[in-house]
DNA sequence: CGATGTCAAGGAATC
DNA sequence: GATTCCTTGACATCG
């Protein structure tokens, strides 16, 4: 069993995931693969063994009015395929998950039209790196649009009619508000699309009251033989937190302190949650994407603690 | 330099 | 129909 996370890494300083500055300052991917090149360092000298790669990685590949940045892949083609070895040569098992916009079964032609641009440039990113098939990437069921059968139909239709790379790529996860469990099983009867279980999701979108195990039953026989399932796993937050937010009288932003919602992820992982997790899916190997807000941290933490109790991860 | 405003992008709930 | 929330932190700019 791998554990992952995503993104942005808290364990050592000055490590940053993206070329994020804006447009008008030419930000490029090629930075952005120095920035990912000292991350695999940090990976290697952890131990760490799964990754999920930042979307931002390739800044405005896909904004419709900014052409100048829609070649990037092929710019960074040497690059890209170094770092994949580098990936192999380090056993990194890698992933994206597009931004929440990303919307395949929009009814609206234009967000439909951008979720495919989307997509393509997430397929071929990966495919650039020579990423094998254990490096997906993973998607939402979408919208709901008033219609949920309406919506999950569509969104069957259209994964089907995805371009090839891209529907070799994708994984469907259930989510926290639309696509339950049982929902997003419906999608893959018709599609064959593997499922990612969220632990979290699950607990708060989980309509037919399914045990963990049950979903988890559902869920990772969908995946092809010869590729480790994936799954995802977090803790609810329940401290209060402190946010920014807009004042609507002044306009100005304030700090706040204000109420978890049931959907939000802890800063780390509780281990005990995660040791009860093992056992009630005990019979099904996976590996684990931790969607901690301390990331690597309580990646690190987690796996110190596991090991205190005799469980030791790949 | 610290504080605050801004950022490409969708959907749903609320009024 | 318009507004706000969800949620993301880093970048950019202002004082």
């Amino acid at each position: 069993m791998r554990l992952g996370f995503a993104a942005k890494v808290t364990g050592r300083p000055g490590l940053k995931e993206a070329d994020g500055r804006r447009w008008q300052n030419n930000p490029h991917l090629s930075v952005s693969l120095t920035y990912l090149e000292a991350i695999f360092d940090y990976l290697r000298d952890e131990h760490i063994t799964m990754y999920r790669i930042s979307s931002r990685i390739a800044p405005y590949i896909t904004h419709p009015q900014l052409p100048q940045f829609h070649h990037q892949i092929e710019e960074c083609a040497e690059q890209l395929a170094r770092l994949g070895e580098r990936a192999r040569a380090q056993n990194l098992r890698l992933s994206m998950h597009p931004d929440p916009f990303v919307v395949l079964n929009s009814p609206h032609e234009a967000v439909y039209a951008a979720a495919l641009r989307d997509l393509d440039y997430h397929a071929r990113f990966l495919d650039a790196l020579g990423a094998g098939p254990e490096a997906v990437v993973v998607l939402h069921g979408g919208g709901v649009f008033g219609d949920k059968a309406a919506a999950m139909a569509r969104f069957v239709d259209r994964y089907l009619r995805l371009p090839e790379h891209a529907r070799r790529r994708i994984v469907l996860e259930n989510d926290e508000k639309s696509y339950s469990v049982p929902d997003i099983v419906a999608i893959h009867q018709q599609t064959g699309v593997p499922l990612v279980l969220d632990n979290l999701h699950h607990a708060v979108n989980n309509p037919d009251h399914l045990t963990i195990a049950q979903a988890a039953d559902l869920c990772l026989p969908t995946w092809p033989q010869g590729v480790t399932p994936k799954v995802h796993f977090s803790s609810p937050r329940r401290e209060d937190r402190v946010v920014r937010r807009r004042d609507k009288s002044s306009g100005k932003t304030l700090l706040a302190e204000v109420a978890p919602l049931a959907s939000q992820h802890a800063d780390w992982v509780d281990v005990d949650e995660f040791v009860a997790f093992l056992g009630e899916t005990g019979r099904w190997r996976y590996d684990v994407m931790l969607e901690a807000k301390q990331k690597d941290s309580a990646l690190l933490r987690l796996r110190g603690e596991l090991a205190a109790r005799g469980i030791v991860t790949e």
